[in-house]
This record gives C-alpha cells, structure tokens and sequence, in this order.
DNA sequence: GGCGTTGGTGAACAATGCGTGAACTCGTCC
DNA sequence: GGACGAGTTCACGCATTGTTCACCAACGCC
C-alpha cells in the first residue's frame, strides 16, 4: 500500500490508520518518488493526492495505468473546479474529497479492495516442464496437475513471477505474506518452501526450480 | 454500445474502458447527436450523462423509450438525488453517480447487459451429462431435468461460462449479485453452492461441477 | 578441520475457512 | 392475513492449512 501526499502529517495520519488496519505503508512526497515507489514495491493499493509538487497526481495515475491496474483513490481539495477534478477522478477507483476523515478512508481503502483484489492479476506462467496458471490457481509439473495450498501457490507464483531474482525471507513474509501480522517468523517461509519443494520438485534435496541462496534467500530458476 | 457525454475527457475513459472489455463504442458529446447515433447506430446498450447541452439526458431517454428498449445506463451528478428517482421512472436500468470509477461504470455495464439480453448473451453450454441453457434457463442433469431458483441458474451459468476459472465468494457477489449492493455477507454464496450441489451433483460431498478451492473460492471443472 | 551461523526436518499446536442446519426477512400468491 | 418460496444471515463443528519450535545438517569463514 502507498500513501503519495506532499503534506507530512497528511501523510502521517493516514498512514497511522491504515497501518491500524494492519495494511503495511509506503509514502512518497511527490510524483517522482512515488513512481520509483510503485515500481519497486508493487503495492496493492495507491492513496494518491492531486495536488503534488513535480509531478502531479493526473500524472503519476496515467503513467501507473499504463502498466498496471491497482486500484487507486484519490485525495482531491474540495475546492477545486468540479469538471476538472472529474476527469482527474475517472482513471481512479475511488476517490475521497479533502478534509476527509480517516475514518472514511479506510472505509474505503476496505471497500476498493474487495472489489479489486482476486480478479485482476492472473497471468499464465510458462516453464518447461512447469506450468503456473493464475486463474485456475493451477500447478502442473510435468504434465500432472499438482495440488498446492493456498500459501504455497501464491509464494510459487510470486518467485516464478519474477525468474532469477532473489528474495529475503523478510521480503517474502512482507509480499506473500499478510503484512497485518506484527512480526513473524522467517522460517514460516523455509516449511512452506520446503512443502512446496516436496510437490513439484522431483528431488527435493537438489532443487530443479527453487534454489536457495546462503544467507540470502529464494530464487526461482526457470 | 453508445456513450453520450459532453465532456471529452470522461467520454474518452469511458470509452477505453469499455473497449478495453471487448465492446464496440460510439461516441456522442449532446443530445441532439445523442438521438441521430441512436437512430443509425442501433447499440444495445446507452451510457448517458443526464447534463448535456442542447438536449437534456432526460429528453434523450424519453423520446428513445418511444420506440427502443434498449438498456440504458444514466450518469447523474451526486449532487442531483431527487432527479435519481425521476430517471428510473423514464425507464432507465441502472444509474452511476459521478464521480465514479470506470471499474464500476464497466460492473455495471455487464450487469445491466447479463440482465437484459439473457438470450443472446446466454447460449447453450454444454459438457459431459450437465447441460445449460441460457434461452429457456433450464438445467438439465443426466437427462434429466433439474429445478434451479433464479439466483442458483445464475450463479451456476456464471460458473459454467468460465470453465475450470477460479471465481472468489466476493467476485461472485459483484458479478452475479447486484454489484450496487456495498457490502454483503460472503457466506450467501455459500450457501447457494452449498443449494446448487445438492440439486446437480450426484454426491454433494465430492463434488463433480462445482469444486472448493481452499482459502479463494470456487471452480466449475467441465 | 573446528565452530558459529544459516537452512532443513518433523511434529505438535494454533488459526483459518468451509459446510451444515436452522432461523430470519421479504415478497407473492391464494 | 396466512402460507409458501426464495434469499440471506448466523453460530457451531470440523477438516484443512499455517505457524512455531526443538533439533539436526550443511555451509563457510578462519
């Protein structure tokens, strides 16, 4: 989740009640930094002011929307010219006009993701002799479909969706993870990359496709 | 499908949107040329702002219902409640207020159309001692004949229209459900499974049609 | 090759989410 | 207005899933 305002205590509060929800928050001051955020922390959520130093919201939202599709809310000042706030509004999932309660914005945050959230991203991952299919939340190992739970599905497609690249456990935790838990345990990560490695991997000792990295972490090797 | 707003800036959004879900889209920035697109174009279905220079929404829906019954979508002003009521009565199927998210805008867009055309957009599934058919909404299992209340016919045509796709309780709910409803209680869709099983599977217990997937939601597996 | 550190193993324990039955609301039809 | 059917909500039991922990094995720095 990313809080974009260039207003601190702005920022401050909203964040507080968010985190209050058990959502975990990133902020950014301005355009720049919460395109640089966006790419690098893959929020499920964006809270975004219009009116932005730099680069402003109406920017930054049709940008994002050129790669993505998170669900965005936009925090607009009540003042400003309806028409144009409007077309500000349209590429947005939600919006919520300044002074707003916190209160509310987390009434919305909730409502916004659970219209948005299982749909969307499901692509299909293609590996030889692996298959990930995001829609069906199917594994197929060498032609044989692979029964996974939950927890270890969403961690096999979050490694596979991103081949070669290592990720800490804590990372790990933070993205598959809910990041409404305080704190857990990083070797929640090693059982479940352990059980997964039991179901698709021929031999589990020497993994085919999750390997592990010393005292780094995972990686997922196409 | 026909778009008719005055302002360029929300008739290009929508549009993308709609395009973006695979609908053919025309374009009308007033009232008069509203009525003209209407006349020639023949859309199956009207997005249309009540605020339009020239000719009103209202006027445009009046003369319209006339002669077509075409669905039609009205986009109204938050500030504009009383007129909410004057534009069902015209015959208007649905109403968004503004401003509103092109995500909504497009919920209710298949809504409203999976409500009015249920012929056309509803054909005849078929699969191995299940079949489905959407003109006649009759269900019919190893032969034969099985009685489903409106709301499990919908949920399982809605299933069975996906095969093997993984849909979650809230997913279900926006889609099949009237999607204006805010919230409502996961567990309804629960329990019409649980309904739908008991008439079309042979052993509810182990399901054949409409599996459980643990932690997401459900699949209906051809 | 010793030794601290890091990852793997197995099993017990806790949390979660589904299925069930039954009560309840809300229309509609006699 | 009572009876019925459809749809919704709720509490509870249970199976599945997720987490934690103690212990062991593997690595790598020296």
């Amino acid at each position: 989740m990313l809080v974009v305002d260039d207003e601190p205590m702005v920022c401050e509060v909203v964040t507080a009640y968010l985190e209050r929800d058990g959502f975990d928050v990133t902020q950014a001051a301005d355009g720049r930094s919460a395109l640089e955020a966006l790419r690098s922390e893959r929020p499920d959520l964006v809270v975004l002011d219009v009116m932005l130093p730099e680069v402003d919201g109406f920017s930054v939202l049709s940008q994002l929307r050129r790669t993505s599709d998170v669900p965005v809310i936009l925090l607009t000042a009540r003042t400003e010219e309806p028409d144009r706030i409007l077309g500000f509004e349209l590429g947005a999932d939600d919006y919520v006009l300044k002074p707003f309660s916190p209160r509310e914005l987390a009434a919305r945050v909730r409502s916004v993701l659970r219209r948005s959230m299982p749909a969307a991203s499901a692509p299909r991952l293609d590996f030889d002799g692996l298959t990930i299919d995001g829609a069906t939340r199917e594994v197929t190992c060498d032609g044989s479909t692979v029964e996974l739970t939950p927890k270890e599905f969403d961690l096999l497609a979050y490694l596979a969706a991103s081949p070669r690249q290592v990720f800490s456990r804590a990372q790990l935790l933070e993205q598959v993870w809910d990041s409404s838990a305080d704190y857990q345990d990083p070797s929640t990560v090693t059982v479940h990359v352990r059980r997964l490695r039991k179901k698709i991997e021929i031999d589990p000792e020497t993994p085919r496709w999750i390997h592990t990295v010393w005292g780094v972490g995972y990686r997922f090797e196409p």
